[in-house]
DNA sequence: TATTGTTATACTCTATAACTATA
DNA sequence: TATAGTTATAGAGTATAACAATA
C-alpha cells in the first residue's frame, strides 16, 4: 500500500486536473489553453504591442506573432496601428473576445465557489492562509533559482 | 486595485509555478516533462508494454513509441523482449533511470517538506485536509464531465 | 545603432490513419 | 480477426537567427 501523497504530490493532481478541466471546457471554444491564456492578458492588462505581450507571457515574440495570427483569424483580436510608432501593431480584444473572456471568468468564478464549498466550513480560512502561504513560497523559491544562476 | 485572487486564480498560479520550477530542474538533465512523465510512471507501475504506458499517460502508443525511443536514445529506459508476446517490448529503467527517478522524488519530498513549513503551524492540518477535499471535488467533476459528454 | 515584427528553420508533443508482424 | 508497435503525415507551441521597416 502506498503512503499518504504529499503535498507536492497533491498539489501537482491539482495542477493536471485543472489542465485536464480547462482544455475541456476550452476545446469545444476552438480555443487552445496558449490562445486564451494571450487573450486573459490583454484582457487584464489592457491593449499592448506584441513585444510586451511577449515578455508579459514570457515567451519569445515570433511565438506571440503565431498565436495573433489565429486569434485575428477565429475574430477574437484585431491588430490595430499602434499610435505613435509604426513597426508596431496594438493587440485589441474584439467584442467576441471580450464575450469570451466575460464567460471563462465567470466559469472561473463558479469553480472557484465549488473547490471553496468542498471545504470543510471550519477549515476554511485555514486552507486560503495555507494556499497563499504555498504560492510565496513558491514564488521566493523560483525568483531566488533565477537570480543565482 | 485588483479584488483579492480567488481559490481558482491561486491554484492556478500554483500549478503554473510548479510547471515552471519543474522544467527549470529537469532543463539542465536534457528530460523533458513528457519524458519525465514516462520514466516517473514506469518507475511506480514497473516495467511495461508500450500499450500499458500508453494508456497510464493517457496519449496514443504513436506518441510513447517517440518518447521511449527519445529515452532510450538517452539511456534512461531499454525496450526489452516481451516474455510472451514477440510483437510487445517490455519498457525497462535501466541504472541510470531508476537515479535520476530516486533524484527527483528526493527533491519532491524537500519541496513537499518546504512548502508545508510555510503554512503557519495551526494551520496545516486544515490546510492538508482542504486540499484533499479541492482534488476529491476536481476529480470529481472531471469523472462527470466525462460520463455524460 | 536599436527595436518591432516577420520570414525561415527546427524541435517536441500530440493526434489519426495505414501498415507489418504477430497473436 | 484483433492487437502491438511502427511509418507517414499533420498541426500546435515553442525556440533561434536573419531580415525589413522604422525609431
Amino acid at each position: 500500500m502506498d503512503a499518504a501523497p504529499t503535498v507536492f504530490d497533491q498539489l501537482q493532481r491539482v495542477a493536471a486536473l485543472l489542465d485536464h478541466d480547462l482544455s475541456r471546457s476550452l476545446e469545444p471554444l476552438g480555443l487552445s489553453r496558449a490562445r486564451m491564456h494571450l487573450l486573459w492578458t490583454v484582457h487584464h492588462v489592457g491593449p499592448r504591442s506584441q513585444q510586451q505581450l511577449a515578455t508579459a507571457l514570457g515567451v519569445t515574440p515570433r511565438n506571440v506573432t503565431g498565436l495573433v495570427d489565429a486569434l485575428v483569424a477565429s475574430g477574437h483580436v484585431v491588430r490595430a496601428p499602434h499610435p505613435s510608432d509604426r513597426r508596431a501593431f496594438v493587440v485589441t480584444l474584439t467584442d467576441s473576445g471580450s464575450g469570451f473572456v466575460a464567460e471563462a471568468a465567470a466559469e472561473h468564478a463558479r469553480t472557484s465557489r465549488d473547490l471553496l464549498e468542498s471545504v470543510d466550513a471550519g477549515d476554511r480560512d485555514a486552507f486560503t492562509r495555507g494556499l497563499a502561504a504555498v504560492v510565496d513560497r513558491l514564488e521566493r523559491t523560483i525568483r531566488d533559482a533565477e537570480q543565482a544562476p
